[in-house]
DNA sequence: ACGGGCTTACTAACCAGTTAGTAAGTGTGG
DNA sequence: CCACACTTACTAACTGGTTAGTAAGCCCGT
């Protein structure tokens, strides 16, 4: 907790690492990693070697490779909220003129996407570390979209049927995922940005009846 | 599940399986184990336990894991394909009511639908075995579904801007990709064949600017 | 101011377990 | 007899994790 402020920044000396900014640099080379190979695949030796250490070195650090894990979906989440002026999720249309910002920007973040692609799928198998971690991060989004669904069917005076929200909510994140992974696999097939735009309009048009339309920033 | 249930048949003697019979049993037997744990986690002892045989019994069948692999998704294929009463892919709405079905017959065949996830998601990571094979199947898909849209549109006297097909056929292969996932991690939170249908109406529906009703079969 | 005590960051060596793959031997049905 | 299915026994490479040890930096009493 208390720290002293003069330890954190002050000194620009390039002697030993501090241990908050060789984290940073373990975790971004540990997204990378689970990324290109993900979780089981990549090991701590890869982690470690891209930082220059040893992998016992990166255990140090972080305890056990699950931890590690953890920490580096954390990470993702920080590191993908920051970019957001307002600090917290904007609700109605702006949600989901930020969702398409969002794969405007994953466009150019490969490794990022990469990564939560291949750890979501992973996560299916059982028993695995992120399984909790990503059906918390579905459900989370479920109940923020839907509610946004919701926000756009009362300001445009639309009666939604039981469950339709929600069932709008979950196509439109279905399709997110799914865009990312035909992306990945073939990046000329698919424009990311535009495709999610398309998609997403398309599911708010159809339950609300009347054409939806995102700015292209 | 029972363990060795085909290799004890009657009562005479253990006859021993024939080669295509043993093979099959493998093949089911990686699908549930790639299915449950993922290609690189799912071992081949895993494998040959579920057969009642050592994994070395599995090379002497497949000669190394990759080949299983290949295998085992051609096994899918044509399972896949074989409950399918006209022997060949359907078109126009046809195309939709059958990809709805499937997603009905997909939940109660949790196992096929996890090893497809996990493969597809496994499949971006650098190098993966499995990736051209699931980039080739996602370029088929995009080619039926886009043409099935197609020709919904000329039936409407709809006309479609350039690339709108290929658009909509991506955000259908997409959602139900994506739905699956979902379904997966939390099979409450979502009806498979009814977010699936609901997902796809949406579509087609803003696609082609008229209400598109898919029948429930 | 400086030397000792303590903490931090790490390495090297090793552990036990698991992996795919190979080679050689065994049993059996035809 | 003998081809084939399969096992036993093994290897070489890796895995995550633990250990002891070391060098460097920080704090503090004198």
């Amino acid at each position: 907790m208390g720290m002293s402020e003069a330890t954190e920044q002050a000194a620009p000396k390039a002697k030993r690492p501090t241990r908050a900014h060789r984290r940073e640099e373990i975790l971004a080379a540990a997204t990378r990693v689970f990324g290109s190979k993900g979780y089981h695949q990549g090991s701590l030796v890869d982690v470690a070697a891209q930082v220059g250490i040893t992998h016992a070195g990166v255990l140090h650090h972080f305890g056990s490779k699950d931890k590690l894990l953890w920490e580096v979906l954390e990470y993702r989440d920080r590191v993908d909220v920051q970019h957001l002026e307002g600090k917290h999720i904007p609700g109605g249309l702006d949600l989901f003129r930020h969702l398409v910002t969002t794969a405007r920007l994953n466009a150019d973040r490969r490794g990022i996407v990469q990564a939560y692609a291949v750890l979501t799928g992973e996560s299916v198998t059982d028993g695995h570390p992120a399984s909790s971690w990503v059906a918390q991060r579905f459900a989370v989004l479920r109940g923020e979209i839907s509610q946004a669904v919701r926000d756009l069917a009362t300001e445009r005076d639309v009666r939604l049927p039981d469950g339709e929200a929600e069932r709008a909510a979950n196509a439109v994140i279905a399709v997110m995922d799914g865009l990312q992974l035909q992306w990945l696999l073939d990046p000329e097939a698919v424009d990311l940005a535009e495709a999610t735009r398309f998609a997403i309009e398309s599911v708010l048009t159809a339950t609300l009846g009347s054409p939806v339309q995102i700015a292209s920033a």
